[in-house]
DNA sequence: CGAATTTATCATATTCTCATGATGTTAGCA
DNA sequence: TGCTAACATCATGAGAATATGATAAATTCG
């Protein structure tokens, strides 16, 4: 009802790459697989978000996305906001001459609940929606990680 | 960035006929004129809502469109209801098992949120975004009724 | 009846979102 | 250098939302 599903997939991807911790990048085909994205749209969407800043993208054996911030210093809105139409805080009737400059009453009324909303996006962090990650067992494992191991030793790490 | 241009411009339409009063049916051509859409997409889209019963819609001449109810009773909801996509009540980020029951953080944190906009279309009628009508001076002329009169004796028979 | 008026509807076009498959480009590593 | 892993991008298409023009159907009224 809200978000397009370009936004919701790309929201459900940056709370899986945050999840998975910074240590690495995460692949596209994993995250495609964790969220259940078409790979290469995925893709695209992913690589706007790094265009904005929110990821970091690399190519090549190893390569994958990772944030660029902390978790807690990612609001849904930058996640988002890439794919939003960008005409915002226009008129809730789309009235031609109306703004929250000189409002019809339709905008008036609305833009107090409007208002709430955006605080929503831009207030919620991505650590404010992380899953949990068991916090009481402390049984973080190591990362089950279905990353295949290229084939020989790899000190990069 | 909220409604559909359909749902926005039915809205307005629904507005627009309000004001007129309940005096008469209006035009669609005159509702086109004013509010701005297509004339044969807005006569489909106010189509819908007469089959909704919230207009009521008549042919011939003197034809047009009504309100069914008085503006007061009529809430925003009924008006943009038919245009939006009926799948409401999922999870903000499209996850496939979350909902009300069983929500996941981000739908448990958005809820609320979600829940006062929806509370908005629901309570806001159309009489509360009147763009008050000459409360005060009550200058109701027998409006200037832009309607061409039908033409007077013309026997071409 | 017959003509004018007005909505209803049909066929079609345009634009945007979402998706898919093929191919290009970059990076790591032996 | 050459192979392979990974993202980047292109060409294409299906489907929905939006729009347009032509035509049909209903209603009023002389």
């Amino acid at each position: 009802m809200w978000l397009n599903t370009t936004a919701q997939t790309a929201l459900r991807a940056v709370l899986y790459i945050a999840e998975q911790g910074a240590a690495a990048p995460i692949r596209v085909d994993d995250i495609a697989k964790a969220v259940g994205g078409p790979r290469n749209y995925l893709s695209k969407t992913l690589h706007v978000l790094a265009r904005e800043g929110v990821l970091r993208s690399s190519r090549g054996p190893g390569g994958g996305f990772q944030l660029v911030e902390p978790p807690a210093a990612l609001t849904l809105a930058r996640v988002i906001g890439p794919f939003e139409p960008a005409d915002d805080r226009r008129c809730l009737v789309g009235r031609p001459h109306c703004g929250d400059a000189n409002p019809c009453q339709a905008h008036r009324r609305w833009s107090s609940v409007a208002h709430q909303v955006e605080s929503f996006f831009g207030d919620t962090t991505i650590a404010d929606l992380f899953v949990a990650p068991v916090q009481l067992t402390r049984a973080r494992h190591p990362a089950p990680s279905t990353r295949k191991e290229p084939p020989h030793a790899r000190s990069t790490r």
